[in-house]
DNA sequence: TTCTAATCGAGACGGTACGTCCCGTCTTGCC
DNA sequence: GGCAAGACGGGACGTACCGTCTCGATTAGAA
């Protein structure tokens, strides 16, 4: 579900976007995006790949950063998290660990997000789309589930909670997307079962 | 103590790097990493703001990206974190954590660490680099600590220790560099609370 | 009447050389080559004269050499001599001495001339155009006009062509480009009747 | 002979520019020079050819443009054509032209001839290295054989003396250097032949 | 013979130009 | 108007030379 320049396109009697080569452009992208990598891709490439001329990029988005910002929005607020609900923590933990690693196996998101995040360090608008748009859903999903345990009495009620969060989804991802070692199903039991000992203890 | 092209070179009669012209260049890299990032440094701008021609660029490095990445890794390289040795686990993690926010706190790693980071993925030798002279000696540091510990017995001796390395770096370096949340000395204190709670639980 | 890449180029839908592009170019260069001279010629002055980006340069022409020899082969073959046809070989042969000097004192070939033809020796697709299209159709127009008189009966019908030739086209050609020195119209008169002797002699 | 420098140096208790460095230079360059051709020719190269080191070069001669003009000038000043003496204009001129196709048969002297010819355009040093040693006194040699056959009657009291000259040089060198037609011995006697029946009609 | 100063090789230095690639915009002709 | 194709101005890339400068290590004339 693509969301090109949404906005402000009057309903003139002209003509409008053709969604099919949005969609070529959108897959090529794509494609170029894990093949080459966020640095590495180039607007012209994308355009060749997608058999589409240059001027069809620059009419949906006014920038390659834009473009493809836009589209990993897309295609990461695609598929949020499921709230979890168990109604106990270490069941709840361990679910949305699970969630996690499925999107972080996502090879897009794996080979993007980073490209991402370090260019948001001088992108004030990505930064803030990245922010607003990828990362607070997450930790709100998160916010729920340590919420829900200090309401059952599990957690104290003094927690702090964005130092919970951190904890939660911060040696995940940095396992998957920076060290690259395996994330197996043991690996999460045993993650959950340090994280439930720390959450306990702040 | 940069170190460009260190290998390789016959001790013949003829000429050397000089060393004035390798500072000024590495100080004009630094600087322009600082102000533009990584992704928008230019080597004709490098150049021109050391007052140096292209060539003396190209004859350390063969490539922008060989550059940024030997000085990032000399830059980091040099300030190896001392070894906690408190004889407690709970003051050795305190230390840690103090050590690497100030390491973090260095805007130019900051700046730098998450593009490198990125494109790491796409290109093996800077991975490897970046593994090998980056992440294992400080893994290494952190190791030690926590092998001390279960000496001592103050940690399971069947520990999963990859796991508590996770735990131990990443929630710091993720608030960081990603989220850019506060980690003022009373976050670093609650941290160390939940990295020991979640550690005696491995 | 420039003709850049006139070849192969595929009527596609696609876009095309613009004209006012390669006029501005074209005079750029021109300039150049007059003030600064064939060798010391630059293409990023030229574009920068121009007011154009060099890849439009290279878009016309994939290098100097060839620009400059395509550029100065239109300008000479915009030119071609008129063929004399006075009836007598004394008028016939004082015309063609006076186009000749009209050519040769056109600045553009005066100063690229001889640099075109030095670095021919070096350069066989070179040799080949200024072999082809600048000294075949001159020497047919002086070679016709020796004809004419061998078929009058001014000329010997023996007569050597290719040395009737050298001594029709060479004297000029010498002291305009060599010796610099004057080649009045009085010069042309004493040259017609020493060619006339000489050929008679043939 | 080369002759690199030879003034205004103090014999000082130093060293001086040794004799087989300069040779081996001098022989580097000729070399280049006929393998690639007077523009192509870098000083790097020669440097590198010679085994010498580039200050080498610029020790002896300031300038590229200057050595090779220098070593071009000694080439051919060591090999001044003798002045023919026959008693008979049509034996002088004939002897005149076997010396200079010669001397244009030296590839060295056919390889770079009209680069320096071109280049003098816009050098006037070289201009007048080329008129002063190279020039004139072949010039002269010509002069001399044409003013004896003034003295002996056989040609006319006011010849046109530089329209003489141009008739004896230009058509042999145009056929040597530019249109690389044939120039054996029957085309010199019918040149000669030409040229006797010419000069007579001045 | 010893001193000493310019030479030597090697090649780094600041520059300028080369020819290539990409960005984001503009132009052309078809639908 | 959208569209495919691709030319446009601009700017960075990495390479090749130019003529100068900097090293130690010869090498020879003057003391």
């Amino acid at each position: 579900m693509p969301t090109p320049k949404q906005s402000h396109q009057p309903p003139t009697g002209g003509a409008t976007l053709r969604p099919g080569v949005t969609e070529a452009i959108t897959a090529a992208a794509l494609a170029e995006l894990v093949e080459r990598g966020y640095a590495r891709l180039s607007m012209d490439g994308v355009a060749r790949r997608a058999g589409v001329g240059k001027a069809a990029l620059y009419r949906r988005w006014p920038t390659k950063q834009t473009m493809l910002t836009e589209l990993i929005r897309d295609r990461v607020t695609e598929e949020l998290p499921p709230q979890p609900a168990t109604g106990a923590l270490r069941s709840d933990l361990r679910e949305l660990l699970t969630t996690f690693r499925a999107q972080l196996r996502n090879p897009l998101v794996a080979d993007v997000a980073l490209g991402l995040i370090a260019e948001a360090r001088h992108d004030d608008a990505l930064a803030e789309v990245l922010a607003v748009a990828v990362a607070a859903p997450r930790r709100q999903t998160a916010r729920i589930v340590l919420q829900n345990a200090v309401d059952r009495g599990e957690l104290p009620p003094g927690l702090d909670m964005t130092l919970g969060l951190d904890l939660l989804i911060a040696p995940l991802a940095f396992r998957m997307l920076v060290t690259h070692d395996a994330s197996g199903d043991d690996y999460l039991d045993r993650l959950t079962d340090a994280l439930e000992a720390a959450l306990r203890a702040l």
